[in-house]
DNA sequence: AGTTTTGATGAAGACTTTATGAAGATTCTT
DNA sequence: AAGAATCTTCATAAAGTCTTCATCAAAACT
């Protein structure tokens, strides 16, 4: 599931957008600045940022800027203002991807995140992977097998299964398996890889499915 | 150069981007309706597409269909009407890649063409360098393979890779492994940067990628 | 040339992170 | 409420990484 950062001030605002997501399935952190937004960007996982230039302290251009030093994440500006140099230098100053005026559309903003996810991530076609996911059954397929998994384990595998090849953060394999913040060890995570691998050697003694990358986290080989 | 295709039946509006986006070197071709504008991108490279969906004969949708079929060249709509539910058919069912409305700011059209070549096609910077970055696994990929490096030796190196030709001194890559400050001592950085040469040279002892300048730092030579 | 400074190298050990197995806590079921 | 399944925590082992150090080599300076 892709995961959305809103940053914007006004409460309402944000509320819809992230109803709005969630309903498409979009994972939504709100965060009403910059500072927080960027504090949570540096150790999460974070797809795309829905970023409200106007608040009121500068801190949303400061985050465009900081996260535009490392990455190409894309973002959408929500402006105000209909004043053409804001948007200008949003626009091309700082690299932002696109953006949209207020009031805002909801349905617009989500076809904009839309739009925005499938260029950044162009569909990755699994045609060969030996893992599939039965979404209706909640089951994880491997190797045309069923697998018995436990709750979070499902939901840690599936994910690994949906976005393979690519490295997961243990805070954000933790913020999968629990709908609200809970204050858990983050080394609760090792342990649950630790027994989706020995399900798979069951099945599967000779490879290593899910690398471990130290210091960050985990991801799923193909 | 890149190239854009203008697909807009206002001769003045078309003429006006035209000449503002050669200004801004871009390669420009106007046509006035979707099936010539087609005809050309059959037989030329095109780089993106600016498309005007208020087209007497509707032969823009046309040709975003068609162009869709095949390719994820970014396309900008153009559209006249701010009804929301045009917009979301062109964004959301088309996979447009942004829009803007009319009346058109200039200016505002070349932000988005260059934001939206920024993303389509990211630092292809003269193809031919050696290394890359494969930021979703953490990677450096260096002649097409994956480099087994440790943490602080992926977070020196990828710095290099993203600024290469140019000399970084080893308090900086110092500051660049550590969040925190850390009182190591500053030759740390030549073990790693012995390591990173080492791993390089497993897959290519010919040449000398990490340059020492003496008295100040390293660099990468691309 | 000889001296001094700076970097390269290999290896040791301190340190950090992850794996593992088991026990305790929690939740769910019946 | 008891029992089963699951989740989390903990202690320890294992693996991997970072830093330091001693020594050698190269470059710069006198």
């Amino acid at each position: 599931m892709e995961t959305i950062l809103i940053v914007e001030d006004d409460k309402t605002i944000a509320e819809s957008i992230c109803f709005i997501l969630e309903k498409d399935s979009f994972n939504c952190k709100w965060f009403d600045n910059g500072k927080d937004a960027l504090e949570f960007h540096k150790d999460n996982e974070v797809d795309l940022i829905l970023l409200d230039v106007g608040l009121p302290d500068m801190s949303g251009f400061d985050l465009l800027r900081k996260v535009r030093e490392k990455s190409n994440l894309p973002v959408i500006i929500i402006s105000a203002r209909d004043d053409e140099s804001d948007q200008v230098l949003g626009l091309e100053g700082l690299g932002a991807n696109a953006y949209v005026t207020k009031p805002l559309s909801p349905r617009l903003v989500v076809a904009h995140v839309r739009a925005q996810l499938r260029i950044v991530k162009p569909e990755v076609k699994s045609g060969d992977s030996k893992f599939s996911i039965n979404h209706a059954m909640q089951r994880v397929v491997f190797l045309d097998q069923d697998l018995t998994l436990t709750p979070a384990e499902y939901k840690i595998l599936s994910h690994l299964v949906k976005n393979p090849n690519r490295v997961h953060s243990r805070e954000y394999l933790m913020s999968i398996i629990w709908d609200r913040p809970h204050g858990s060890d983050i080394k609760t995570i090792n342990t649950h890889i630790k027994s989706i691998r020995k399900r798979l050697h069951e099945l599967d003694e000779t490879n290593e499915y899910i690398e471990t990358h130290r210091g960050i986290g985990y991801s799923l080989i193909e």
